[in-house]
DNA sequence: GTCTATATAGAGATAGAC
DNA sequence: GTCTATCTCTATATAGAC
Protein backbone atom coordinates (compact mmCIF):
# COMPACT_ATOMS: atom_id res chain seq x y z
CA UNK A 1 0.00 0.00 0.00
CA UNK A 2 2.32 2.62 1.38
CA UNK A 3 5.03 1.47 -1.39
CA UNK A 4 2.65 2.59 -3.91
CA UNK A 5 3.18 6.09 -3.31
CA UNK A 6 5.02 7.31 -6.12
CA UNK A 7 2.98 4.62 -8.42
CA UNK A 8 -0.01 6.60 -7.43
CA UNK A 9 1.54 9.98 -8.22
CA UNK A 10 2.28 8.72 -11.84
CA UNK A 11 -1.23 7.82 -11.93
CA UNK A 12 -2.11 11.25 -10.48
CA UNK A 13 -0.38 12.91 -12.55
CA UNK A 14 -1.18 11.24 -15.70
CA UNK A 15 -4.65 11.52 -15.29
CA UNK A 16 -4.34 15.86 -15.53
CA UNK A 17 -2.19 15.75 -18.01
CA UNK A 18 -4.05 13.16 -19.88
CA UNK A 19 -7.48 15.52 -19.74
CA UNK A 20 -5.75 18.56 -20.09
CA UNK A 21 -3.22 17.67 -23.28
CA UNK A 22 -5.11 14.66 -24.55
CA UNK A 23 -3.67 10.90 -24.13
CA UNK A 24 -1.12 10.82 -26.94
CA UNK A 25 0.13 14.43 -26.75
CA UNK A 26 1.45 13.33 -23.48
CA UNK A 27 4.95 12.19 -23.04
CA UNK A 28 6.28 10.55 -20.57
CA UNK A 29 9.22 13.01 -19.96
CA UNK A 30 6.13 15.47 -19.29
CA UNK A 31 4.74 13.03 -16.78
CA UNK A 32 8.02 12.08 -15.12
CA UNK A 33 9.03 16.08 -14.95
CA UNK A 34 5.31 15.85 -12.86
CA UNK A 35 6.09 13.58 -10.30
CA UNK A 36 9.79 14.92 -10.36
CA UNK A 37 10.86 11.10 -10.96
CA UNK A 38 13.66 10.40 -13.86
CA UNK A 39 11.95 8.83 -16.88
CA UNK A 40 13.88 5.64 -16.25
CA UNK A 41 12.29 4.95 -12.52
CA UNK A 42 9.10 5.45 -14.57
CA UNK A 43 9.18 2.05 -16.45
CA UNK A 44 10.28 0.39 -12.84
CA UNK A 45 6.11 1.29 -12.46
CA UNK A 46 4.62 0.77 -16.20
CA UNK A 47 6.05 -1.32 -18.42
CA UNK A 48 4.07 0.35 -21.21
CA UNK A 49 2.15 4.13 -22.26
CA UNK A 50 -1.04 1.90 -22.26
CA UNK A 51 -0.80 0.32 -19.11
CA UNK A 52 -0.32 3.75 -17.80
CA UNK A 53 -4.09 4.30 -19.55
CA UNK A 54 -5.40 1.52 -18.71
CA UNK A 55 -4.32 2.66 -14.69
CA UNK A 56 -5.97 5.90 -15.23
CA UNK A 57 -8.87 4.70 -16.34
CA UNK A 58 -9.55 2.04 -13.65
CA UNK A 59 -8.27 5.51 -11.33
CA UNK A 60 -11.15 7.08 -12.49
CA UNK A 61 -14.21 4.31 -12.66
CA UNK A 62 -13.24 3.96 -9.08
CA UNK A 63 -13.90 7.32 -8.38
CA UNK A 64 -16.68 7.87 -10.41
CA UNK A 65 -18.24 4.37 -8.45
CA UNK A 66 -17.65 6.44 -5.41
CA UNK A 67 -18.97 9.76 -6.82
CA UNK A 68 -22.11 8.06 -7.83
CA UNK A 69 -22.90 5.91 -4.35
CA UNK A 70 -22.79 9.57 -2.84
CA UNK A 71 -25.16 10.96 -4.68
CA UNK A 72 -27.52 7.89 -3.98
CA UNK A 73 -26.93 8.31 -0.33
CA UNK A 74 -27.23 12.36 -0.33
CA UNK A 75 -30.47 12.91 -2.78
CA UNK A 76 -33.67 12.90 -1.04
CA UNK A 77 -35.83 12.00 -4.39
CA UNK A 78 -34.45 10.65 -7.49
CA UNK A 79 -34.84 13.71 -9.33
CA UNK A 80 -32.73 15.59 -6.45
CA UNK A 81 -30.24 12.37 -7.59
CA UNK A 82 -30.36 13.23 -11.08
CA UNK A 83 -29.67 16.90 -10.41
CA UNK A 84 -26.46 15.79 -8.68
CA UNK A 85 -25.33 14.44 -11.94
CA UNK A 86 -26.53 17.52 -14.24
CA UNK A 87 -24.71 20.05 -11.61
CA UNK A 88 -21.21 18.78 -12.18
CA UNK A 89 -21.25 21.12 -15.02
CA UNK A 90 -21.22 23.44 -12.62
CA UNK A 91 -19.24 22.19 -9.82
CA UNK A 92 -16.63 21.74 -12.74
CA UNK A 93 -16.78 24.62 -14.79
CA UNK A 94 -13.87 26.00 -14.84
CA UNK A 95 -11.88 22.84 -15.91
CA UNK A 96 -14.50 21.98 -18.66
CA UNK A 97 -14.57 25.53 -20.06
CA UNK A 98 -10.74 24.82 -20.62
CA UNK A 99 -10.27 21.19 -21.09
CA UNK A 100 -14.23 20.10 -21.98
CA UNK A 101 -15.66 16.43 -20.50
CA UNK A 102 -12.76 14.08 -19.13
CA UNK A 103 -14.71 11.31 -20.03
CA UNK A 104 -16.18 12.69 -23.48
CA UNK A 105 -12.92 13.98 -24.82
CA UNK A 106 -11.01 10.59 -23.80
CA UNK A 107 -13.48 8.05 -25.25
CA UNK A 108 -13.47 10.39 -28.37
CA UNK A 109 -9.68 10.30 -28.84
CA UNK A 110 -9.27 6.65 -28.17
CA UNK A 111 -11.76 5.75 -30.68
CA UNK A 112 -9.79 8.27 -33.23
CA UNK A 113 -6.24 6.32 -32.01
CA UNK A 114 -8.59 2.79 -32.28
CA UNK A 115 -6.83 2.28 -29.18
CA UNK A 116 -7.43 -0.97 -27.35
CA UNK A 117 -8.45 0.59 -23.89
CA UNK A 118 -11.32 2.17 -26.03
CA UNK A 119 -14.03 -0.41 -24.60
CA UNK A 120 -12.51 0.75 -21.12
CA UNK A 121 -12.90 4.54 -20.90
CA UNK A 122 -16.64 3.40 -22.44
CA UNK A 123 -16.94 1.76 -19.19
CA UNK A 124 -17.19 5.30 -17.82
CA UNK A 125 -20.13 6.55 -19.95
CA UNK A 126 -22.42 3.02 -18.84
CA UNK A 127 -21.40 4.01 -15.49
CA UNK A 128 -23.03 7.00 -15.66
CA UNK A 129 -26.04 5.58 -18.38
CA UNK A 130 -26.88 2.76 -15.94
CA UNK A 131 -27.17 4.80 -13.14
CA UNK A 132 -29.02 7.44 -14.81
CA UNK A 133 -31.19 4.93 -16.10
CA UNK A 134 -31.58 3.64 -12.16
CA UNK A 135 -33.03 7.07 -11.31
CA UNK A 136 -35.57 7.69 -14.01
CA UNK A 137 -36.73 4.15 -12.99
CA UNK A 138 -37.39 4.99 -9.36
CA UNK A 139 -39.36 8.13 -11.17
CA UNK A 140 -41.88 5.59 -12.47
CA UNK A 141 -40.25 4.79 -16.28
CA UNK A 142 -40.43 1.69 -17.77
CA UNK A 143 -36.80 0.54 -18.46
CA UNK A 144 -36.35 1.04 -22.17
CA UNK A 145 -37.87 4.85 -21.57
CA UNK A 146 -35.59 5.18 -18.51
CA UNK A 147 -32.57 4.05 -20.65
CA UNK A 148 -33.60 6.87 -23.62
CA UNK A 149 -33.67 9.51 -21.02
CA UNK A 150 -30.69 8.82 -19.37
CA UNK A 151 -29.08 8.85 -22.71
CA UNK A 152 -30.70 11.95 -23.90
CA UNK A 153 -29.13 13.84 -20.37
CA UNK A 154 -25.73 12.52 -21.39
CA UNK A 155 -25.81 13.72 -24.54
CA UNK A 156 -27.02 17.33 -23.44
CA UNK A 157 -24.24 17.69 -20.84
CA UNK A 158 -21.65 16.31 -23.10
CA UNK A 159 -22.98 18.95 -25.66
CA UNK A 160 -23.06 21.32 -23.27
CA UNK A 161 -19.31 20.52 -22.40
CA UNK A 162 -18.05 20.48 -26.07
CA UNK A 163 -19.90 23.87 -26.62
CA UNK A 164 -18.81 25.97 -24.23
CA UNK A 165 -14.98 24.60 -24.36
CA UNK A 166 -15.24 25.54 -27.87
CA UNK A 167 -16.74 29.39 -26.95
CA UNK A 168 -15.39 29.87 -23.72
CA UNK A 169 -18.78 30.72 -22.34
CA UNK A 170 -19.93 30.10 -18.70
CA UNK A 171 -22.66 31.51 -19.13
CA UNK A 172 -24.12 28.86 -21.66
CA UNK A 173 -23.60 26.45 -19.00
CA UNK A 174 -25.68 28.02 -16.80
CA UNK A 175 -28.42 28.56 -18.94
CA UNK A 176 -28.20 24.83 -19.94
CA UNK A 177 -27.87 23.22 -16.55
CA UNK A 178 -31.63 25.36 -15.17
CA UNK A 179 -33.26 23.49 -18.56
CA UNK A 180 -32.07 20.23 -17.78
CA UNK A 181 -33.04 20.62 -14.20
CA UNK A 182 -36.55 21.86 -14.96
CA UNK A 183 -36.94 19.12 -17.68
CA UNK A 184 -35.95 16.71 -15.01
CA UNK A 185 -38.35 18.12 -12.63
CA UNK A 186 -40.98 17.59 -15.76
CA UNK A 187 -41.10 13.98 -15.06
CA UNK A 188 -42.35 14.57 -11.33
CA UNK A 189 -43.75 11.41 -9.89
CA UNK A 190 -46.01 9.86 -12.53
CA UNK B 1 -6.59 26.14 -61.34
CA UNK B 2 -5.03 23.17 -62.59
CA UNK B 3 -2.00 22.70 -61.40
CA UNK B 4 -3.28 22.73 -57.87
CA UNK B 5 -4.27 19.05 -58.73
CA UNK B 6 -1.93 17.38 -56.15
CA UNK B 7 -2.67 19.84 -53.49
CA UNK B 8 -5.77 19.30 -53.80
CA UNK B 9 -5.46 16.00 -53.44
CA UNK B 10 -3.37 16.68 -50.28
CA UNK B 11 -6.09 18.83 -48.73
CA UNK B 12 -8.48 16.30 -49.09
CA UNK B 13 -6.51 12.86 -48.03
CA UNK B 14 -5.61 15.18 -45.00
CA UNK B 15 -9.15 16.25 -44.53
CA UNK B 16 -10.15 12.37 -44.34
CA UNK B 17 -7.17 11.09 -42.51
CA UNK B 18 -8.00 14.14 -39.87
CA UNK B 19 -11.21 13.12 -39.19
CA UNK B 20 -10.87 9.74 -39.09
CA UNK B 21 -7.57 9.82 -36.83
CA UNK B 22 -6.93 12.85 -35.72
CA UNK B 23 -4.94 15.84 -36.45
CA UNK B 24 -1.70 14.70 -34.30
CA UNK B 25 -1.82 10.97 -34.86
CA UNK B 26 -1.46 11.82 -38.73
CA UNK B 27 1.56 11.46 -40.18
CA UNK B 28 2.92 13.29 -43.18
CA UNK B 29 4.11 9.78 -44.41
CA UNK B 30 -0.23 8.27 -44.41
CA UNK B 31 -1.23 11.67 -46.43
CA UNK B 32 1.87 11.04 -48.73
CA UNK B 33 0.98 7.17 -49.06
CA UNK B 34 -2.74 8.17 -49.79
CA UNK B 35 -1.95 10.62 -52.48
CA UNK B 36 0.69 8.46 -53.40
CA UNK B 37 3.51 10.87 -53.83
CA UNK B 38 6.83 11.32 -51.53
CA UNK B 39 7.34 12.70 -48.96
CA UNK B 40 9.92 14.95 -50.24
CA UNK B 41 7.26 15.74 -52.50
CA UNK B 42 4.98 16.84 -49.99
CA UNK B 43 6.98 19.93 -49.03
CA UNK B 44 7.06 21.68 -52.18
CA UNK B 45 3.04 21.53 -51.48
CA UNK B 46 3.27 22.53 -48.14
CA UNK B 47 5.76 23.74 -45.67
CA UNK B 48 4.38 22.62 -42.48
CA UNK B 49 1.96 20.58 -40.91
CA UNK B 50 0.18 23.87 -40.08
CA UNK B 51 -0.42 24.91 -43.17
CA UNK B 52 -1.83 21.37 -44.15
CA UNK B 53 -4.04 21.96 -41.44
CA UNK B 54 -4.80 25.22 -42.24
CA UNK B 55 -5.57 24.25 -45.76
CA UNK B 56 -7.83 21.91 -44.29
CA UNK B 57 -9.95 23.81 -42.11
CA UNK B 58 -10.36 26.58 -44.77
CA UNK B 59 -11.54 23.81 -47.28
CA UNK B 60 -14.05 23.19 -44.89
CA UNK B 61 -15.28 26.31 -44.14
CA UNK B 62 -15.92 26.71 -47.58
CA UNK B 63 -17.73 23.60 -48.20
CA UNK B 64 -19.87 24.38 -45.20
CA UNK B 65 -20.53 28.10 -46.38
CA UNK B 66 -21.70 26.82 -49.83
CA UNK B 67 -23.79 23.77 -48.03
CA UNK B 68 -25.41 26.69 -45.86
CA UNK B 69 -26.56 28.77 -48.90
CA UNK B 70 -27.72 25.69 -50.20
CA UNK B 71 -30.10 25.14 -47.33
CA UNK B 72 -30.88 28.85 -47.31
CA UNK B 73 -32.11 28.22 -51.17
CA UNK B 74 -34.13 24.99 -50.51
CA UNK B 75 -35.84 25.15 -47.21
CA UNK B 76 -39.43 26.92 -47.48
CA UNK B 77 -39.70 28.21 -43.79
CA UNK B 78 -36.87 28.78 -41.24
CA UNK B 79 -38.08 25.44 -39.54
CA UNK B 80 -37.35 23.39 -42.71
CA UNK B 81 -34.37 25.31 -42.92
CA UNK B 82 -33.55 24.10 -39.07
CA UNK B 83 -34.28 20.65 -39.82
CA UNK B 84 -31.95 20.37 -42.94
CA UNK B 85 -29.46 21.18 -40.11
CA UNK B 86 -30.23 18.64 -37.66
CA UNK B 87 -30.85 15.98 -39.96
CA UNK B 88 -26.80 16.11 -41.46
CA UNK B 89 -27.14 13.89 -38.00
CA UNK B 90 -28.91 11.09 -40.29
CA UNK B 91 -27.01 12.23 -43.66
CA UNK B 92 -23.34 11.40 -42.48
CA UNK B 93 -24.81 8.77 -39.43
CA UNK B 94 -22.22 5.85 -40.97
CA UNK B 95 -19.46 8.42 -40.39
CA UNK B 96 -20.49 9.61 -37.15
CA UNK B 97 -20.95 6.60 -35.52
CA UNK B 98 -17.61 5.89 -36.62
CA UNK B 99 -15.14 9.04 -36.28
CA UNK B 100 -18.01 11.78 -33.66
CA UNK B 101 -19.05 15.27 -35.74
CA UNK B 102 -15.80 16.71 -37.45
CA UNK B 103 -16.35 19.79 -36.22
CA UNK B 104 -16.51 18.81 -32.86
CA UNK B 105 -13.84 16.21 -32.55
CA UNK B 106 -11.29 18.99 -34.28
CA UNK B 107 -11.92 21.61 -32.24
CA UNK B 108 -11.80 19.44 -29.11
CA UNK B 109 -8.30 18.52 -30.36
CA UNK B 110 -6.66 21.65 -30.88
CA UNK B 111 -8.18 23.08 -27.61
CA UNK B 112 -6.21 20.64 -25.47
CA UNK B 113 -3.27 20.53 -28.37
CA UNK B 114 -3.59 24.65 -27.35
CA UNK B 115 -3.04 25.18 -31.28
CA UNK B 116 -2.73 28.45 -32.81
CA UNK B 117 -5.11 27.24 -35.18
CA UNK B 118 -7.62 26.57 -32.68
CA UNK B 119 -9.72 29.93 -33.43
CA UNK B 120 -9.70 28.90 -37.00
CA UNK B 121 -11.48 25.66 -36.14
CA UNK B 122 -13.86 27.24 -34.08
CA UNK B 123 -14.97 29.57 -36.89
CA UNK B 124 -16.80 26.32 -38.21
CA UNK B 125 -18.80 26.24 -35.13
CA UNK B 126 -19.60 30.52 -35.54
CA UNK B 127 -21.00 29.33 -38.87
CA UNK B 128 -23.39 27.19 -38.30
CA UNK B 129 -24.09 29.47 -34.85
CA UNK B 130 -24.71 32.60 -36.82
CA UNK B 131 -26.73 30.84 -39.52
CA UNK B 132 -29.12 28.79 -37.18
CA UNK B 133 -29.30 32.37 -35.17
CA UNK B 134 -30.90 33.55 -38.25
CA UNK B 135 -33.52 31.30 -38.84
CA UNK B 136 -34.54 31.79 -35.48
CA UNK B 137 -34.69 35.47 -35.99
CA UNK B 138 -36.66 34.31 -38.75
CA UNK B 139 -38.92 32.86 -37.11
CA UNK B 140 -39.90 35.25 -34.64
CA UNK B 141 -37.27 35.28 -31.72
CA UNK B 142 -35.29 37.92 -30.61
CA UNK B 143 -31.46 38.29 -31.38
CA UNK B 144 -30.47 37.07 -28.10
CA UNK B 145 -32.95 33.99 -27.98
CA UNK B 146 -32.06 33.35 -31.11
CA UNK B 147 -28.49 32.63 -29.93
CA UNK B 148 -29.90 30.58 -27.11
CA UNK B 149 -31.72 28.48 -29.61
CA UNK B 150 -28.79 28.05 -31.58
CA UNK B 151 -25.96 27.24 -29.11
CA UNK B 152 -29.00 24.85 -27.86
CA UNK B 153 -28.96 22.89 -31.08
CA UNK B 154 -25.55 23.25 -31.86
CA UNK B 155 -24.67 21.43 -27.95
CA UNK B 156 -27.72 18.70 -28.69
CA UNK B 157 -26.11 17.82 -32.28
CA UNK B 158 -22.38 17.60 -30.90
CA UNK B 159 -23.81 15.48 -28.02
CA UNK B 160 -25.72 13.31 -29.96
CA UNK B 161 -22.64 12.73 -31.90
CA UNK B 162 -20.62 11.72 -29.12
CA UNK B 163 -22.70 9.55 -27.35
CA UNK B 164 -23.71 7.79 -30.48
CA UNK B 165 -20.35 7.19 -31.41
CA UNK B 166 -19.02 6.17 -28.65
CA UNK B 167 -22.27 3.37 -28.20
CA UNK B 168 -22.03 2.85 -31.62
CA UNK B 169 -25.70 3.68 -31.41
CA UNK B 170 -27.80 4.69 -34.72
CA UNK B 171 -30.77 4.28 -33.16
CA UNK B 172 -30.21 6.99 -30.98
CA UNK B 173 -28.96 9.57 -33.21
CA UNK B 174 -33.00 8.69 -35.40
CA UNK B 175 -34.51 9.43 -31.73
CA UNK B 176 -32.69 12.32 -30.71
CA UNK B 177 -33.59 13.71 -34.61
CA UNK B 178 -37.09 12.83 -34.16
CA UNK B 179 -36.96 14.81 -30.85
CA UNK B 180 -35.59 18.07 -32.29
CA UNK B 181 -37.36 18.46 -35.07
CA UNK B 182 -40.11 18.49 -32.73
CA UNK B 183 -37.98 21.09 -30.74
CA UNK B 184 -38.09 23.27 -33.23
CA UNK B 185 -41.28 22.75 -34.52
CA UNK B 186 -42.96 24.02 -31.59
CA UNK B 187 -41.38 27.42 -32.26
CA UNK B 188 -43.45 28.20 -35.16
CA UNK B 189 -44.94 31.26 -36.36
CA UNK B 190 -45.00 33.14 -32.92
C1' DG C 1 13.15 1.94 -6.01
C1' DT C 2 15.69 5.28 -8.27
C1' DC C 3 19.14 6.83 -11.21
C1' DT C 4 22.14 7.61 -15.83
C1' DA C 5 23.09 6.15 -20.23
C1' DT C 6 21.67 4.33 -24.36
C1' DA C 7 19.09 1.76 -28.06
C1' DT C 8 15.61 2.21 -31.51
C1' DA C 9 11.88 3.96 -34.16
C1' DG C 10 9.22 7.48 -36.05
C1' DA C 11 8.14 12.15 -36.70
C1' DG C 12 8.76 16.70 -39.16
C1' DA C 13 11.70 18.98 -42.19
C1' DT C 14 15.70 20.00 -45.76
C1' DA C 15 18.96 19.44 -49.87
C1' DG C 16 19.72 18.56 -54.17
C1' DA C 17 19.25 15.47 -58.39
C1' DC C 18 16.09 14.74 -62.19
C1' DG D 1 6.72 19.20 -59.85
C1' DT D 2 8.49 14.92 -58.19
C1' DC D 3 11.93 12.03 -56.49
C1' DT D 4 15.78 9.94 -53.14
C1' DA D 5 18.70 10.66 -49.44
C1' DT D 6 19.51 12.63 -45.25
C1' DC D 7 19.30 15.54 -41.02
C1' DT D 8 17.47 16.39 -36.52
C1' DC D 9 14.56 15.94 -32.82
C1' DT D 10 11.66 13.61 -29.74
C1' DA D 11 9.27 9.65 -28.18
C1' DT D 12 8.99 4.96 -26.28
C1' DA D 13 11.56 1.64 -24.24
C1' DT D 14 15.77 -1.01 -22.24
C1' DA D 15 20.21 -2.04 -19.56
C1' DG D 16 22.61 -1.85 -15.85
C1' DA D 17 24.82 0.83 -11.91
C1' DC D 18 23.68 2.36 -7.23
Amino acid sequence: MKKQKTRDHIIEAADQLFYQQGYEHTSFAHIADDVKISRGNFYYHFKTKDEILDAVISARLDKTRKMLSQWEQGGTSPQDRIKCFIRILITNRDKILNYGCPVGTLTTELAKLNHASRAEANALFTLFRCWLQEQFIQIGCQEDDADERAMHLLARSQGVATLASAFHDAKFIDQEVTQMCEWVDGYAPV
